[in-house]
DNA sequence: CGAGCGCTTGATTGAGTTCAAAAATCGTGG
DNA sequence: CCACGATTTTTGAACTCAATCAAGCGCTCG
């Protein structure tokens, strides 16, 4: 059930089976189907969504009713509205499954139990706060000064196997463009002879 | 020497003088001078600075050459590259002094010390780092899906008394549009009767 | 098997860039 | 305190990248 979280989290931090029994009571496991809403923009995000299996996505709609992809969310992976989470603010995000998924439900309660038990815990936490700035430092850097030639190549390298499981059209949304302009960037870089795969 | 940063500490956790005393002994406060460069790209950043008083931008320069205001910092701010303090990575921003300053410069020996002497400086700190993704969540979500227009009368609300201190073209460069576009938004507000102050 | 969705392609439009030059402001030394 | 050079801001005109609008194709899944 928390197998694969289990996992990820033994390979990064020194946690016996006894200690990780002790806080999962507060975890919960969900299967979610494809298109599921997870959160809504507006309402608290009371968990940060740990992805077993599947895809998540985070999305903003903005005041053309557009949307706007944040963030995959693939196997491994943390998805949440870390601001809404903390602070309890109203998200920015909304967040649904792009594939039939498992999710692990992570709450407060089980931040603080960990945070009790398990000494280094809490640099735990710090280290993947510096890797979701990280992804953001780097997306923002390349909003601001590349060109969507670029950025979908920089894409292709941080998410190498999403190109074939995410529909074009959600890249181009990841990205900042349209549809159609990924279609001719894509083109353009076919005649370059430039190969995703 | 850091009166303002043992105010803003103390406002936001309980440290007494003592414990303050035992864990300055790591700080340095600085004097900067106007232009002068604290943090170059490619370098690893080995501290967190804090600005007492004045103004720091963090920038990064693009393949074209061109300069991308990332953060502003004026006084009770904190400017770093989170990502290259953490992972002792290279540095992806530049930072320097648009006005002169006083900096504290803040080093991992700090961190380490105020968390052993002080229960919930690590909370502290997880919460200064949300912050600091709250603002890149917003950054991006802006970048992402606001016009130039839109995206000025933001960076208004965000550091209302910096559109004075600082030069116009750094506010486009931080919008990411040319001074020359920012001339012309200013323009258009200005007949819609928008007044900054 | 057909309606709908996703991708492509073409034509047109538009927000913002670029280049150029004038106007305003700033800062510094005499 | 003024003057002059440098920097910043504004304005104009042409241009460009990507958006929009529109049409067609191919796939799939109901």
């Amino acid at each position: 059930m928390f197998a694969q979280f289990k996992k990820y989290i033994q390979d990064k931090i020194k946690i016996t089976d006894e200690q990780f029994d002790l806080i999962s009571v507060e975890l919960v496991s969900k299967k979610i189907k494809k298109d599921t809403l997870l959160l809504r923009q507006g309402d608290v995000c009371s968990q940060v969504f740990f992805v077993s299996k599947g895809l998540l996505r985070a999305y903003t709609i903005d005041s053309f009713d557009k949307e706007h992809i944040i963030q995959f969310g693939p196997e491994d992976s943390w998805v949440s509205d870390r601001n809404s989470f903390y602070f309890n603010l109203p998200a920015m995000f909304y967040v649904d499954a792009i594939e039939d998924c498992e999710v692990v439900y992570i709450n407060k309660e089980f931040y603080e139990k960990a945070e009790k038990i398990i000494p280094g815990f809490n640099s735990f936490t710090v280290m993947i706060l510096h890797n979701s700035i990280r992804f953001m430092q780097r997306r923002i850097s390349l909003l601001l000064g590349a060109t969507a030639e670029q950025r979908y190549l920089d894409f292709i390298e941080l998410y190498p196997n999403l190109t074939l499981r995410v529909p074009q059209w959600m890249i181009a949304s990841y990205l900042g463009i349209t549809p159609e302009s990924l279609s001719r960037v894509r083109k353009e870089l076919a005649t370059k002879n430039f190969k995703p795969h």
